[in-house]
RNA sequence: GUCUUCGUAGCUCAGGAGGUAGAGCAAUUGACUCUUAAUCAAUGGGUCCAGGGUUCGAAUCCCUGCGAGGACACCA
């Protein structure tokens, strides 16, 4: 490994440091009695509570000068500044202390310091140290962001090295935390929310031997003991609704799922999602449910409903507008196609540009024409309703209405929030649809759902009738926090690699070629 | 997958009509006992993403590849 001019002089210093008798990196515990948080919110109004603290954290700044320094410390809860006077450090004549060690440290180091709080002639609060403890070397420099007035400058920004070294972004531009800790406050206020109406959180399988629930390629992987392929989940929704079929009257699962597609902005090959499934309920009270918990959400994170995405103030007040599908593309082009027929529809879609081929029905054409003409306008929340039969395999048909399913879908910011419907619980019925998915699967369709005997069986032994949700949380944390990409939103986006490793499992590799452990036959 | 922009010091960026590689911050050494983008002086630091081509000569022009951002397509 090559080493930079600058990490050959800390490893240098952390030479130094050990020779002087000092461990870079000592095992012991530091007390930490106070955040700079703290400090800074009450020191003003009780000084006297801040004569004696302890505190650690990252050095981020530093000023010397001479036989004094100000460095800036950086902890969980921001900064501080510390102050530090060599004869203080160094009362006798040795002053090793502060010459050899105090000065040397490095920004990015990490220190412990023990003093009082004071205000400085400049009027800024700073801890006046009276010892210090080294806590960790660190061995590369840190870039380096300033600022002054709320200016930044030079700021750490280049995307590729913010999600490959997320650490170095947290450290550098620690307001990003709060993106972070907003999500978990959204994971939180969603899981509170749903415990309070009595839902049981469970966990369902990752790795599944037929994937399903969504359409959509997986991961594929391989169980060497089982001999056998899995897949990595797409959606949980087939398991969700095997625990109906069990008799828990509400189940939901925060659940990691995975989908071989290609990536944007708005997709990562893994994401999470929230779904909910409640007996003897139906998709109506399904979208009362979701406008509740979005707005507690963001009451939750914002104390007000009205949350600021990009160019568009968004307020999630309830109620929101509904409107069926069809309403909704008359809406935004005045035009009624609810009794058109496909070839009058084929001309439609044509005409508001989209790219139309043979294999689409009249419900992929109406999916489209929607998707076409009114998903990228509906800004405020909207609940859009009764969608087509054959793009909605796992939904019950419409209790009135003929070819339409019980499904809705929340629509904000010109994107898809949440997907919802009364379940199919009809095993015949389900039967037949999954057979449609397997014919346009032979047709070529990489997206269709496989069929799966062991979900009919257990509807077959009759599944209530349930209400069901999946709700994106990424897409939602996206919107609650005003980001404008999914990688801000994921601690560790997927990216490719950054130097090409071996493809093939080692492991795996030496099973496969050694005679001794490839399948046996008896 | 397609189109497009980008890749230069630890970081942020200049240079780019081809002629020895630049700045600020960071680093090193020195000065400085209330600084805060600290200041002042001096010094060191480069596979200009990689490979090939054109040329007397390429960071610069051309081609290919790798990586990233954005847009489109698919999807949540």
């Amino acid at each position: 490994m090559e080493l930079s001019e600058q990490e050959i002089i800390r490893r240098k210093k952390l030479e130094d440091f050990i020779n002087l008798g000092i461990n870079p990196y000592p095992a012991e515990l530091y007390e930490v009695t106070v955040t700079s948080k703290e400090i800074r919110d009450n020191f003003k109004t009780s000084p006297e509570k801040f004569q004696d603290v302890s505190i650690a954290g990252r050095i981020m700044k530093q000023r010397i000068m001479g036989a004094v320094s100000f460095y800036e410390l950086q902890d969980a809860h921001g900064t501080i500044q510390i102050y530090a006077k060599r004869d203080e450090i160094c009362p006798t004549e040795d002053k090793t202390a502060y010459n050899q060690v105090f000065k040397k440290l490095d920004i990015g180091d990490i220190i412990g310091v023990k003093g009082f709080v004071f205000i400085t002639q400049m009027g800024e609060i700073s801890i006046h140290v009276k010892e210090f403890t080294l806590l960790c070397k660190s061995l590369r420099p840190l870039p380096i962001v300033k600022e002054k007035d709320g200016e930044v400058y030079d700021a750490f920004h280049d995307p590729e090295q913010r999600y490959r070294q997320r650490y170095l972004d947290l450290i550098v531009n620690p307001s990003i935390k709060e993106t972070f800790i907003k999500r978990t406050q959204l994971v939180n206020t969603i899981r509170n929310f749903l415990n309070e109406r009595g839902y049981l959180e469970v966990e369902t399988p990752i790795l599944q031997p037929l994937y399903g629930g969504a359409a959509a390629r997986p991961f594929k992987t391989f169980h060497n003991k089982l001999d056998t392929t899995l897949y990595l989940r797409i959606a949980n929704e087939l398991y969700l609704k095997r625990l109906i079929v069990g008799g828990f009257d509400g189940v939901y699962e925060f659940s990691k799922d995975f989908r071989n597609e290609g990536m944007s902005r708005f997709h990562n090959p893994e994401f999470t999602q929230m779904e909910l499934y409640v007996a003897y309920k139906d998709y109506e009270w399904m979208m009362n449910l979701v406008e509740e918990m979005v707005e507690t959400v963001a009451l939750a994170l914002h104390n007000t409903t009205k949350i600021q995405v990009g160019d568009n103030l968004i307020d999630f007040k309830r109620p929101w507008k509904r409107y069926t599908m069809y309403e909704a593309i008359e809406h935004f082009t005045g035009t009624d196609i609810s009794q058109m027929n496909e070839e009058e529809l084929k001309l439609f879609a044509k005409k508001v540009g989209v790219a139309v081929d043979n294999s689409m029905g009249k419900g992929k054409l109406i999916d489209e024409i929607f998707g076409e003409t009114c998903e990228a306008k509906l800004i405020q929340p909207t609940f859009i309703y009764d969608y087509p039969l054959e793009t909605s395999p796992l939904t019950k048909k419409h209790r009135s209405k003929p070819n339409i399913t019980e499904r809705f879908e929340a629509i904000c910011n010109g994107k898809e929030l949440c997907n919802a419907y009364s379940e199919l619980n009809d095993p015949i019925d389900q039967r037949r649809r999954f057979e449609e998915q397997l014919e346009l699967g032979k047709r070529g369709d990489t997206e269709s759902m496989v069929l799966d005997e062991d979900f009919l069986r257990a509807l077959e032994f009759g599944m209530p009738p349930t209400a069901g949700l999946g709700i994106g949380i990424d897409r939602l944390t996206m919107i609650m926090t005003n980001s404008p990409s999914i990688q801000d939103v994921l601690f560790f986006p997927q990216m490719r690699p950054e130097k090409k490793v071996e493809k093939e499992d080692t492991q795996d590799t030496q099973r496969k070629n050694n005679p001794l452990t490839q399948k046996r036959n008896f």
